[in-house]
DNA sequence: GGAGAGGCTTACT
DNA sequence: AAGTAAGCCTCTC
């Protein structure tokens, strides 16, 4: 393979979009466990989230990846995470105020969440 | 080429 | 329990 530009951050975009692409409806998952998954930092996914393009946006279920906590981002764009939290509402999931998916059964992969989730400290 | 920032995470205070 | 600090890697200016 040809080495572009940014030959890291391509191969975690692909590698990104790839696992993403994979999580299955009415499920999510969190920047840990797809960095986990690929071998790179959560930041490195978070980061390539940000930096999707439009074409990745609309195809892609980034809707389905929240932080580790379980929750959207509330760094994220006011827009973009009701967008999320639509969505994820719209394929069967409970999100309270708090952008808190409240269906902890639909955890993709657990893998990311290694300490405790607060569910019960979900501020309402 | 160096410095600052980025949709996170973990650990410690 | 909540808040603060550091860490990792890459991107952009």
């Amino acid at each position: 393979m040809p080495k572009p530009k940014s030959a890291a951050f391509a191969r975690i975009r692909a590698e990104v979009i790839r696992l993403v692409a994979l999580i299955p409806e009415g499920k999510f998952t969190t920047y840990g466990s797809i960095a986990v998954h690929m071998n790179v930092m959560a930041r490195h996914v978070a980061f390539v989230m940000s930096r999707l393009t439009e074409e990745e946006s609309a195809t892609l279920p980034w809707h389905r990846v929240v932080s580790a906590d379980a929750r959207i981002s509330p760094k994220m764009d006011p827009l973009l995470a009701e967008t999320q939290r639509a969505r994820l509402e719209a394929e069967g999931m409970s999100i309270n105020a708090a952008g808190f998916i409240q269906c902890d059964e639909a955890h993709f992969h657990s893998v990311g969440v290694r300490r405790s989730i607060r569910w019960s400290q979900q501020p309402d």
